[in-house]
DNA sequence: GCGCTCAAGTAGCCACTGTCAACAATGTAT
DNA sequence: ATACATTGTTGACAGTGGCTACTTGAGCGC
């Protein structure tokens, strides 16, 4: 499909064109190193093609983390309204689609925490992380409203939410939780550890 | 002195030299681009010297990332035993020390995770990680002995403390934990859930 | 239809990096 | 002293990214 013979001169929307190869790249090896040349040719265009659409390789990127935290959010939130009524159910589910995500992506979720904060772009980025964060604090938020939540400042109990399944799926994509050191199921003992803490004292 | 004029031309210890240099750099700014050519440059030799003692670019990263597991490692060690008494206090303390071992040295640590395994030298990388790893199962053994601990497989409950303090790190970092969205310790927010959670129901 | 402008794509140059091979300087064993 | 191993230097090569000038295609007013 990338030569068609009737492939017309403009390419029409060669900047979905160069996003998707690339996600289709990052979700190829773990370990690749991300050139924009070797975008362009996977694409079918010439190296400086995509200069045209990014003015840069950190756009680029940043482009890519920026549709990853969207996807991410979409599915914590599709597992949101999946889950079952218990609100215990409900953060483990989330917290399970979360570190699937990550492990399935692996690429890319690293891509999403490593791009360059501070820059211009840097802004737009934390923004859609921080809209990952909302969808935890919203669960917190129903929970504390529903009593079962103790009623501590939620940002930071969304904040140990968020650091513990961050910090489980890089572990988990690095392999630096093997199963044989770390017992079967070590999200599950980290969330119940966490859920009840986060528990009100009388549940 | 770098360019002193009776400088041998042998440099003594020039393994050393580049270790010493490549941290510093790291050590400089977070978002430094890490060229062995610039390394080279500043510890005052030509740019292929330091092939004479590493193989290539990626064994001195994992050189460096070793070295900072085992500074980490020490770190925590030394938090540990100048901890209080109380099991919860200890845990806090140690959590806190490896957080801020992450920011006060934010490309060190983002190396140390970075690195790619599956390597050769990806062996011995892990091996440093896990004994961090063991600094938390020694206190979590401890506090089972004690009683204090629930009697739960214990590396589920070192992954849960490791993925906490490891995700709440790299969201420092990036930079992501702004305390105007987060609240002022949302740290001790996670790490009081998680102890409680992790804590024997009779406590 | 004609010539104009402009977007889209191409080709090539420059700087820089990692890496390697060949050479030079130093120390060391015999 | 002589041969050798070690360590550092120089020069070179391929690959990459950024930038600019050039070419091709398409739409527009007339």
């Amino acid at each position: 499909m990338q030569d068609a013979p009737n492939r017309p001169y403009h390419h029409g929307d060669l900047r979905r064109a160069v996003i998707e190869t690339a996600l289709d790249m990052l979700r190829e090896e773990k370990g690749w190193q991300f050139t924009l040349r070797e975008v362009a040719r996977r694409a079918g265009v010439s190296h400086a093609a995509p200069y045209k659409h990014f003015p840069d390789k950190a756009a680029l990127l940043a482009e890519l983390a920026m549709i990853g935290f969207d996807r991410l959010r979409d599915t914590l939130s599709a597992a949101k309204s999946e889950a079952p009524n218990s609100l215990r159910d409900e953060i483990t589910t989330i917290a399970r689609a979360y570190v699937t995500f990550g492990t399935d992506n692996p690429a890319l979720y690293r891509l999403m925490y490593s791009a360059e904060d501070g820059q211009a772009v840097g802004i737009h980025l934390n923004e859609r992380a921080l809209a990952v964060f909302d969808v935890l604090l919203e669960i917190l938020r129903r929970g504390q409203a529903a009593g079962s939540i103790r009623k501590r400042p939620i940002e930071g109990q969304a904040a140990a939410g968020w650091g513990l399944v961050h910090g489980m799926t890089m572990l988990a994509i690095d392999g630096l939780l093997v199963p044989e050191k770390v017992g079967s199921a070590p999200l599950d003992a980290a969330l119940s550890a966490l859920v009840e803490g986060l528990g009100s004292p009388a549940t």
